[in-house]
RNA sequence: UCCCCGGUAGCUCAGUGGUAGAGCAAGCGGCUGUUAACCGCUGGGUCGAUGGUUCGAAUCCGUCCCGGGGAGCCA
């Protein structure tokens, strides 16, 4: 019935109430009717999502989840699912979980004292996705724009805010593209997205700006109506390097890989909006990325948010097989290795390009709350798989 | 993995060498058109673990475990 008390619109009355479940002991019930810290409530992530907080990112992942399918969808793209277990990583996109069913006790050993893991459920070694990219650039080569929507996994001692063992990611791949069409994606995909969410989840942003991030709607408004900053990494090298006041702790200089305090420095203090750093040296970047006709820079984004740094990891791809070879080589990488990957070179080549967005930071980044480890469900870190 | 800061009641914290505390939460009672209600009473602790120093350790030292922030790596 309508309330005749300010500031809630109902109220309910109750004929007869019946408890289904009592609480089996209070006294030791986590969850209690006062404020509790999001530390906290990590430790009991099976019982968190009773609270407003979680409650509300819950609500928000969904959204954004379904938004970011919806962009690609009338956008044209097909949803690839590419595989989890995997035998190839990224080049190095970082440490792998292993996949076996051998008997860790007893494990069968080659002539050489090695383990023969051609006895193994595969016939050969196996890990955890690291990144779909690599099977999703075939579907690519065939179906023109296509994306991976799914887990990934990476064994990295990595004990941060923005870090997860297990995390969602999204990597989009179109063909006939280059590395300014792959950042309009990246743009394009991110701004439905705030839209979407600030339309569809008014009430969740509003708790969250009150609760977690003072004017946390009004940044993302402005994002939408905003465009990002587009540089080249020369560019951010010099922005850098003319800023007075700052000491950074990493000297600036041309080849340097961007570090935290820069990346912050870019988004937070000059741009004080999302930045997109272009065309980086080759030197620090994995070698599918394509050589620029400089022959120093390769196709190579990232772009950059701020509060969370990296959002978006992205290139064009290296479609010219020789090309491809020679900075397989410069990498000391084994051609055979990769086979299957060259073969996407070699059978019909085309321009193509794509990116990798984090899930979890995005949804770091719309709710506000500082640790992905609250951005999903039952977060996997280094030490802790419990729930 | 490295650096820094923490770990004391269910939660958030004070106590920094001499008998373990507060607020909130919980239980009981009272009051009340309340809305982070209010008033009273009550229960509740291996002071993260383990060695050591000391007449005496929550407090000082060593080691380990766990949490947070930052860094590296990245999304």
């Amino acid at each position: 019935m309508p309330s005749p008390a300010k500031g809630q619109p109902f109220e309910m009355q109750a004929d007869d109430i019946r408890v289904i479940g009592w609480v089996d002991d209070p006294e030791t019930y986590p969850i209690q009717p006062k404020a509790h810290t999001l530390e906290f409530l990590r430790e009991v992530a099976h019982l968190r999502p009773r609270t407003n907080a979680i409650g509300a990112a819950t609500r928000v992942r969904h959204t954004l989840a379904k938004a970011i399918h919806r962009f690609f969808d009338e956008d044209g793209f097909f949803w690839v699912n590419t595989p989890i277990i995997t035998a190839s990583d990224a080049e190095g996109a970082g440490a792998l979980f292993r996949v076996s069913t051998l008997d860790f006790a007893n494990l069968p050993r080659a002539a050489d004292g090695t383990v023969d893991f051609a006895q193994d459920f595969f016939g050969r070694e196996a890990f955890l996705t690291v990144s779909g990219q690599l099977a999703v650039e075939a579907y690519c080569l065939a179906l023109t724009k296509v994306y991976t929507f799914g887990p990934t996994f990476r064994a990295e001692n990595s004990n941060t805010s923005r870090h997860l063992a297990e995390f969602w990611m999204i990597e989009p791949e179109i063909a006939f593209a280059d590395l300014a069409d792959d950042a309009t994606l990246a743009e394009r995909l991110l701004k439905h997205a705030f839209t979407t969410l600030l339309s569809g989840r008014q009430d969740d942003l509003a708790f969250f700006d009150e609760r977690i991030e003072k004017g946390l709607v009004a940044k993302l408004e402005g994002i939408v109506a905003s465009e990002f900053v587009r540089m080249d990494y020369g560019e951010a090298i010099r922005i850098l390097q003319r800023a007075k006041g700052t000491k950074f702790e990493f000297p600036v200089a041309w080849g340097i890989d961007l570090q935290s305090e820069h990346e912050r420095w870019l988004t937070e203090q000059h741009a004080k909006r999302p930045v997109i750093v272009m065309n980086y040296p080759k030197e620090i970047k994995a070698f599918y990325m394509r050589l620029n006709d400089d022959g120093r820079t390769v196709a190579a984004m990232d772009v950059l948010a701020p509060g969370i740094g990296e959002i978006v990891g992205g290139s064009q791809r290296e479609e010219r097989l020789d090309v491809l070879d020679a900075r397989m080589a410069e990498r000391g990488i084994d051609r055979e290795h990769y086979s299957w990957y060259r073969d996407l070179r070699r059978y019909g080549t085309v321009p193509h390009a794509g990116f990798g967005l984090g899930f979890e930071r995005t949804l770091a980044y719309v709710t506000g709350l500082s640790n992905v480890r609250d951005a999903i469900p039952f977060p996997r870190t280094p030490g802790n798989a419990r729930y």
